[in-house]
DNA sequence: AAGGTAGTTTTCCAATCGGAAAAAGGGGGG
DNA sequence: CCCCCCTTTTTCCGATTGGAAAACTACCTT
């Protein structure tokens, strides 16, 4: 992130994409917006074509009226991933990684670029596992059961088991560990994103 | 929603405290903020009294003359997604967001900081859609199939009809459109993220 | 074509912001 | 007490914002 090329321009421009980009991923219209939010149409027009900088009141209004977190319209944005670009995973298309306690196919192995990894993961029955070893890598983690059972160990929390369908979403730094809460195998998806969240500066 | 008085004052002198206390816990006098961000002296200690709302390019400046990420400026209503934090969405859990085209059901409403925003979603019979507005937005997605079939729109690109059990993974800024490929409902997940992909080194 | 409607942009002006500089606080010395 | 220095607040005023409403657009419908 380019942190200190503070350009204002370059910073209202941006601003500007993510809130058109919110408000039309949504499907919404700008009267829509304004209502939400309390702004008037043509203010909302206008931050969206970087024609005004918003003092922080409406600012945070418009947050409100998009349905996001305020600090979602400020990620620094750039670009990558060869611009639309795409990506099919058939079934059968994954590349293998076998782990001692987890079978992962991992999506999309060819595709660089990407800021999650989805992986796809057969988890064996508890009592074939080493709960001694539990992984942490930096980045969030976003876990759904498609089949059985899971139970999860996250280091310093209670054990918690999801049932088909349920999911759970954590800092992936803490200490985590995967296994079928029942005698036969679990079907899991997880994404994972590398991505740090925000370094903390301090407290 | 929660308490959402979004008072323009409660919201303005909220960020007055915080700013106050962040400038207070560096040592810094409004000098070297003023310095450090390329703001007037005046303007800083007017926004630390409430006297004004700061304009967005003011106030991203301020973050930056702080040195701290914008979204601390900011942490109204929700708490940061705090290091080692975790979310369990059980089923029922989400929070419905109904479009014209979709049924989403975005879980963890509740988490800020999410690198990730996963969704499930339903979606509805081809010939029920309105196939002329494609959305798009900045960001990643990643596209599952858990039940029926699906058929993919994008902009410039052939339609693919996706399985059960198979996946996607786009550049999100490319239009895009779904819809189940059957007579029936189709069950999808979505995981968005709006952070751009680190430079690639090579390539 | 003409009319209708939904969505967006432009116009206009009162309200507010933001910066420079002046004024007001606060401590220490001497 | 007065003076000096550092910090914060207030003042003044040109520049910018934000809302209401009018003007455009684009797209249906008749």
């Amino acid at each position: 992130m380019s942190a200190n090329d503070h350009n204002p321009e370059e910073s209202r421009a941006a601003l500007a994409r993510r809130a058109l980009g919110l408000r039309k991923a949504r499907g919404l219209t700008l009267q829509e917006v304004a209502d939400r939010s309390g702004l008037a149409v043509s203010t909302i027009s206008k931050i969206e074509r970087a024609l005004i900088s918003p003092t922080y009141d409406r600012f945070s209004r418009l947050a409100e009226g998009l349905g996001v977190d305020v600090s979602e319209l400020f990620s620094d944005g750039g670009n990558a991933f060869a611009d639309g670009e795409l990506a099919v995973a058939l079934k059968g298309d994954e590349g293998y990684l076998e782990t001692e306690n987890y079978t992962y196919e991992m999506l999309f192995p060819q595709v660089r670029g990407k800021t999650m990894v989805p992986m796809m993961g057969t988890l064996k029955p508890q009592e074939q596992m080493r709960f001694d070893r539990m992984v942490s890598h930096p980045g969030q983690e976003f876990f759904h059961v498609l089949e059985g059972r899971v139970r999860v160990q996250l280091d310093g929390a209670e054990d918690v088991v999801l049932e088909t369908g349920e999911s759970l979403y954590f800092d992936s730094r803490r200490g985590h560990l995967y296994a079928s809460a029942t005698d036969g195998l679990a079907r899991i998806l997880v994404v994972c994103t590398e991505i740090d969240p925000e370094p903390d500066p301090e407290r």
